[in-house]
DNA sequence: ACCTGAACACCGTTCAAGT
DNA sequence: ACCTGAACACCGTTCAAGT
């Protein structure tokens, strides 16, 4: 947002503004989650908003800082869930929530992997799992560590499951993985060899939240 | 690559071929390296080949194919490990090994995560990391989802490491992450806003190897 | 202060034609 | 078979001018 357009300032001179930043963010949300984030750019924000691609600069500063305000109060949209009471299961918990919010509304991994975290609502989630994680005996520092690590295998179980989506509905697709693999491989790779007959259904069956226990579990030392 | 640029095809007839389709793709990987993702564009590369546009795709079928042709023979450049005796370790030899070659070719993890695994000679790293942790006791179909996990872990590494690196580098950067807690956020948010003031020490802490030791652990099972 | 119009410097890709 | 030229349908952003 720039600084003569910021909401909150008094506007006593000039033009009024036609056109005002949240309509601008809220059509860009809209052709996020419909299209993708591929299909967002500012002439089509600013046709459909009805002005010309620059008026959109007067409100924001560039094409980046558009798609990062479409982030902003998504986290707020979804209730806080009730939290058990051990530490451990409130790391999980958490982990399992982030990434049920973030499966539900696609697009955010989008623009979340260009850009920072501009949601103030979401930051409850790494101080639970920080908090929890030094209840459960770990130093500030390597709750924070800790936290990085789950919120990897949060962010890629959802980059590539999109990736698998994205693929799927490709019409022409080009042959990936399990197809490449010939007769002549089989004796140097037979575990992916054996595993790639079925391929996608266990994909499919892969589990985050199973995943993720294992790794909380991991990462608080829990181990013989 | 199309059907009739096809290498170890005969050609007995027409136009002897000005470009070849390995000057293409060494000239998209120099770009890439030299300038990164964003910098490689059919246009470009056409022009430093010599060469119109069109040219280009006579050899290959689209952007998306130069760029994954790029990763080809990447894997074979980096020296396979000898790695230790217990599977235990060789599955975090690997894997701290995947990350390490990552991170010293880091434009190859941007064209990595917009799409497939290419390079045949990359494989013998799930192999062994599946292979192994059946060897410690999981079913292949756990070995499989635990190999996952594992790269989720490592690819967050390297992309976030990668967004941290541009944005350090970025001229006129926003404000990002622990810059807009306020005082408010204090009492609410008490374990980030004690962290956040060496924010950028901890996170240059992050010790891969150390999370993925844990992580290792956890999908093993090895817990009390 | 807010918005328009024209322009700059790009994209990926298709299609018809040349050698 | 391989390559060119022109064209289509786009991009993000700057700059000068209008109300």
């Amino acid at each position: 947002m720039t600084e003569n357009a910021r909401p909150g300032r008094k506007r006593t001179v000039g033009r009024p503004p036609r056109i005002a930043a949240e309509q601008i963010v809220d059509v860009a949300r809209r052709i996020l989650q419909e299209e993708g984030v591929e299909a967002v750019s500012m002439r089509r924000v600013a046709k459909e908003v009805g002005a010309t691609p620059m008026a959109l600069y007067h409100h924001v500063r560039d094409k980046d800082e558009l798609l990062l305000l479409t982030l902003r109060g998504m986290a707020a949209t979804f209730p806080r869930p009730s939290l058990p009471e051990d530490p451990r299961d409130r790391i999980l918990t958490t982990a399992v929530h982030m990434h049920a919010v973030l499966s539900e509304v696609v697009w955010v991994i989008d623009v979340l992997s260009l850009g920072d975290l501009t949601d103030k609502n979401a930051l409850w989630m790494p101080e639970e799992i920080i908090d929890s994680a030094i209840a459960c005996g770990l130093t500030p520092e390597r709750a924070l560590h800790a936290y990085r690590t789950i919120w990897y295998v949060v962010h890629g179980a959802l980059v590539f499951h999109r990736a698998d989506t994205r693929r799927a509905a490709d019409p022409d697709r080009r042959p990936f993985f399990p197809a490449l693999l010939t007769e002549e491989d089989a004796s140097e790779l037979p575990r992916l060899t054996a595993l790639s007959a079925d391929w996608d259904e266990l994909k499919a069956r892969y589990d985050v939240a199973e995943q993720l226990a294992a790794v909380v579990d991991g990462l608080l030392g829990k181990r013989g």
